[in-house]
DNA sequence: CCCTAACCGAGACGGTACGTCTAGTCTTATG
DNA sequence: CATAAGACTAGACGTACCGTCTCGGTTAGGG
């Protein structure tokens, strides 16, 4: 995986400058042009780079558009834990909020859309985006539902992965197919939702 | 949005027969080529027809595979209903599972996919989709859950819409990303925690 | 051979415009950056046209330059007939100082340099330029030197084309190669020498 | 004039193994696959050398060829002296002759074709030529020559220069151009005509 | 029942981008 | 310090499609 999507740090005599330029220029562009005029000679030409650069070191635009993002996130101080109140509701709420503050963000959405595109197919790079970008985050949210679990607040015989996407599933759909609003309030309402169940109480 | 997609009824003298062609070879390509190989040429030519009959009636290649999608929706025999047996539980995980068979179906995923992709980034083709094709679906689901809910099976004040989005949701994010294994049984646990929330009761 | 050069008469639809335009491009660009620089590319851009516009009509690069010097050719009124005074040695002092002339006019000289490169590696092109360019030029040399054959001026039994051969060989071999001054005296000694031969009279 | 073609002397350190494959993959490779697609990589690659390695010595595609031409010659035990057997005529026609199937052998064909190319566009590389190549060769030719004169059979105001090209002239020009069958028989021909005159006698 | 306008297939056109190839320069490490 | 190796910027190659634009040839009403 490491390899394949160009980050193989083993690899002598490449140019960091060169890898940089290209990343940034991927993020910048595919913001700018959107995804369907992103292009890999613009990436190469906004970078000031050899088109043969990025066709060495990346399989496809896919792969530049993710270590792009790796890169971002990993330039991120990524917030070591998410908030822990003692309040489950609360906090759910709050990082859900940030959540859809994020997806509505012009300056996101439109290269993670872009990302998403190729994810949709490219099995490696959604493979790649589960293990590498999706992944720390997706740790950090269970620590936080396990802390929750610890505290008697949710089921004990949970699984984390299906609570995770019973929180969040709901809010990427709206946002990936547009099928609704994507507002603070539909977050709160999906973590009441999710937590007491369609049921009534 | 009918005009916008090619399907005006009012229009005169179109030829049917090059329509229905241009649909079929255009479902038929996206499956057989993949998204990313999808050309209107390549329809074009596969269809016998004209490129300016495309551009003439269609204003993008995502406008096509809409209503590829739609001809082949009307052309099944919709279901006039979800099943309603009274134990909601049951059907649900029924339609649920129906849902992943659907998504497992590799005659289906990929030109659902490639529908997908222009949805992420055609907000037009969006309102088209949750309109004409995801709508009558919708409205099916929201049958059967007003029904368990004047049957008291559901919390009284539930917004159906969050409802379909907690069970239907998991399920797209998993497909879409890959984020998981997509099976019967998920289906069946994401009914279940759907229907009794993540606190334990 | 047409066919393959782009001539092509009954060719549908062809546009005009479009081959003038690359043929004026291309003898303009050669004569401004030399052949080692032509690119089928520079020619589209000068021309205004799309590469396949050439790709679509000429097999080469080379084939374009030939039909660039055969719009030439035929644009000029080729002069009806060689000078025939009677007098076999001036006429043709004249005419080979004439041929000096034009090889040492540097508006033509890249040009011709370029064609006969690809000439020199292209049998096809070879054969075309000594049928649509050369022959005529050739014929009207033979139509001279027949004349003066009738008059007793030239041996009976002289195989014209090695006549020709005989008279422009030198001049062309100095010029390709330049192994020498290309000079109206030097075309005066050919001339005289070809004529007379190298042995004592 | 050494220098810029490569065969410095004086150079200190410079590895003689690479220079003498580089000029063997030069001439071997332009047999092989043409002059058009005779790249330096190619060369570089067929030599086991380092591309730098070329560009450092030698300043261009054509003085690669041109050595490696040089290097041949070289080789060859140069023949000291053409045939006098006091039979012009016939010593002439040998010579002819041979040189008829030196350029119909195929195995030299193809790389004086490309090292004619060279020459076309290059004077320097043609005065090279002209020096270190063509001259010797003709310095046998006038020696032959200079003895038919002193034996009378030879106009002996005739400029030696001019008569070899007049009788190899018409050879190079129907080789490079393949404006005529270049066989035996037409070596005979030229050299009676160019000995006899175009005039009657 | 013919006329004529719109639609049809075909495909050439000016373009953009593709992914590959080579030019010529520069850097690294090896002997 | 020249070398083999090969990454670098640059840009042409020849191909595939884009979306627009004629071309003739049907084809279907409205006169």
């Amino acid at each position: 995986m490491t390899a394949q999507h160009g980050t193989a740090p083993g690899t002598r005599r490449r140019s960091e400058a060169s890898r940089r330029a290209i990343l940034i220029a991927a993020f910048e562009l595919v913001g700018e042009v959107g995804y369907a005029k992103l292009s890999i000679e613009g990436i190469a030409a906004r970078a000031g780079v050899g088109k043969q650069t990025i066709y060495r070191w990346w399989p496809s635009k896919g792969a530049v558009l993710f270590d792009a993002f790796l890169m971002l996130s990993e330039g991120t101080g990524d917030s070591p834990a998410l908030p822990d109140t003692g309040d489950l509701d609360a906090d759910l709420k709050a990082v859900l909020r940030a959540t859809v503050a994020e997806l509505n963000d012009p300056r996101y959405d439109e290269p993670m859309r872009a990302l998403n595109t190729e994810i949709l197919h490219d099995p490696a790079l959604a493979a790649a985006y589960a293990e590498r970008l999706d992944g720390p985050m997706k740790e950090l949210k269970k620590q936080r539902l396990r802390s929750a679990q610890r505290a008697g607040q949710l089921s004990g015989d949970l699984d984390l992965n299906v609570a995770i996407e019973m929180l969040w599933g709901p809010l990427l759909n709206r946002w990936l197919q547009r099928s609704g609003p994507l507002t603070p309030e539909y977050a709160d309402t999906v973590v009441e939702t999710a937590l007491n169940g369609l049921r009534p109480r």
